[in-house]
DNA sequence: TTGCCGACTGAACGAACGTTCAGTACCGTC
DNA sequence: GACGGTACTGAACGTTCGTTCAGTCGGCAA
């Protein structure tokens, strides 16, 4: 499927230009990456083939001339993104595991994909919306990556580097998603710490506190009398809802 | 077509206290419950107010005689989400650091907030998007929310709870995100170890793990010969991505 | 030259969109 | 009874949506 040529989101961002000195892309991935640019913005609701046509300098007509409709678009998107992250299409989890495990140093796995598209890439809040409401496309995707979670977390523990977990998968899970939500709220972390984490400074900023906890964890083990403490979440502080109410 | 005339929605979301069993709440309240729903299912550029007023029983000149406009009815669905998270605004944020050091089995902070909604409730959905593209109002619940985590993790250190950080925003910026990441891929993580981590076994299971890297980490740290390392990503597995360009 | 085919366009289609408006039904208060 | 106000509706408004279509342009083979 993409056989097409390199031609980048930054490239295709330029309306109007005579890309004929550099980047001649065709009018078809002009399309495609101005989608891919929109829908990550706008959402796919949100964007108009209009908009697209307008951004992509062409007519509306064309679009759906080489896309056939919007859905075949967006379907054609979906594709392109998920198989830039399609780990397990694109490697073995066995070689994955290995690879990782040699770089231990950053335990991150959304990160070290992701230090592979530029900082202003629209790519990753694409990647946002696919987990978000990409149906077939982000469930796939989300299970490729905790398939080769959970095959790197198995290679980390037989070779010693990681703790055995009580729970494989919630454990694989949890560090998943936790390195995810580093893409999903890029933003807001970036908002709240003063530097986007998926920068290459921002990113080691992250990556020392996040194997800070991850090698010595963050809270100190409470002095219980007895061991066993099943019961995880109780006591609320307070309960002040107005949409919660009491079953009858 | 899709979930209409459906009083359950209704119904969790009634504020109207003394609801007799067939008496409905009222149609604005109808119109703004199924609103939170649709928006938070489909997003609010992929609904219509015609799906709303289905959705509620009314007519779609109805939804605007109460809200005014589409627009109007997003900003007071938004506030309506919002104010239920709003921590910052419920309680001063020493008081919150101070509950959650009572409970501190539990380290979750989204994860108690959300143990008040019931578990098919859309507020999530709704805060995910919420968090996701709702501008003005995400950035101020995140803002409010880090703030929390950033007090609260004050107080679990002065009191020996917790570890000094070496960059107390990035640990709390991490730990907070951690935490919401179960929220944003909560169906992905329900699909991966097949319970949702938003019921209460779900949560249970979830904490066990999350609070055993917590308290003793998910790695062992690596014997080094000398001390730190500080490049964090440059050995990657493989570089296959074709949209990655190098910049001259 | 002729013929063909893919790229591409302007104009239009019907449907759905958010919104407006005149008007009806029902209320509690004079 | 008359009255004012709120809840609510059906029918439309103008706009924008995704899509269709007849047709032009340019390159290439025969």
């Amino acid at each position: 499927m993409g056989t097409m040529d390199d031609a980048t989101v930054a490239d295709s961002l330029a309306p109007g230009r005579e890309g004929r000195a550099t980047a001649p892309a065709s009018a078809r991935d002009q399309i495609r990456a101005c989608a891919l640019e929109l829908f990550a913005e706008r959402g796919v609701a949100g964007t108009s083939v209009r908009d697209i046509a307008a951004c992509a300098g062409t007519s509306p007509a064309n679009v759906l001339h080489h896309y056939g409709s919007k859905e075949g678009l967006r379907a054609e998107v979906d594709a392109e993104v998920a198989a830039l992250f399609d780990v397990a299409a694109a490697a073995p989890p066995e070689e994955i595991a290995a690879a990782m495990a040699a770089d231990q140093g950053s335990g991150s796995f959304a990160e070290l994909l992701l230090t592979q598209v530029p900082p202003d890439s629209p790519v990753p809040a694409y990647v946002r919306r696919l987990l978000l409401d990409g149906g077939d496309a982000g469930r796939h995707l989300f299970r490729g990556w905790f398939q080769a979670a959970r095959t790197m977390q198995e290679g980390l523990v037989s070779t010693g580097a990681a703790r055995q977990p009580a729970d494989p998968d919630a454990r694989a899970a949890f560090l998943l998603v936790n390195d995810l939500a580093m893409i999903l709220l890029r933003e807001h972390v970036a908002d709240a710490i003063g530097t986007d984490p998926l920068t290459p400074e921002g990113a080691a900023r992250w990556t020392v506190d996040a194997l800070d906890v991850y090698h010595h964890g963050a809270f100190h083990v409470p002095a219980r009398p007895t061991e066993t403490d099943p019961t995880p979440a109780s006591s609320l502080p307070h309960p002040p809802s107005p949409t919660t109410k009491e079953h009858a």
